[in-house]
DNA sequence: AGATTGACTGCAT
DNA sequence: CATGCAGCCAATC
């Protein structure tokens, strides 16, 4: 047995996101089996996620993206990856997806 | 081993 | 819309 990280279940679920798909912090948190995992647990684990997790799909509440929490530079990052996977965001709310049509259903 | 912190969320003020 | 507080639990000091 490999010692995965506690949050490995959680790195499955994020990596069947499919593209053009963003779910929120506390969704992946409820969405995650066999972990009491809550939304600041999710954050903190996409800190340390391996490169294969697509954790730019993960976001705020309501689409928001977690601004001023992480460096400038990753904010950045995610914000072109999603628009290049086709995530529409709100116009004058540059930081706000339109979760109506991006947010997954699991 | 105890205290602090943290990519969060929701409600109250 | 800004600010504050409680809840959550692992990681870090």
């Amino acid at each position: 047995m490999d010692d995965q990280d506690v949050y490995e279940p959680l790195y499955a679920l994020i990596r069947t996101i499919p593209p053009g798909k963003v779910v929120t912090y506390g969704q992946a948190a409820d969405g995650v089996d066999g972990l009491r995992l809550t939304a600041r647990m999710v954050g903190s684990a996409m800190r340390i996620a391996p490169g294969d997790v697509p954790w730019h799909r993960v976001v705020g509440a309501g689409g928001t993206l977690p601004i001023g929490k992480i460096s400038p530079e990753m904010l950045l990052r995610q914000r072109e990856l999603l628009e290049l996977e086709g995530v529409r965001f709100i116009p004058g709310r540059s930081n706000i997806i339109d979760m109506v049509k991006h947010q997954w259903l699991g």
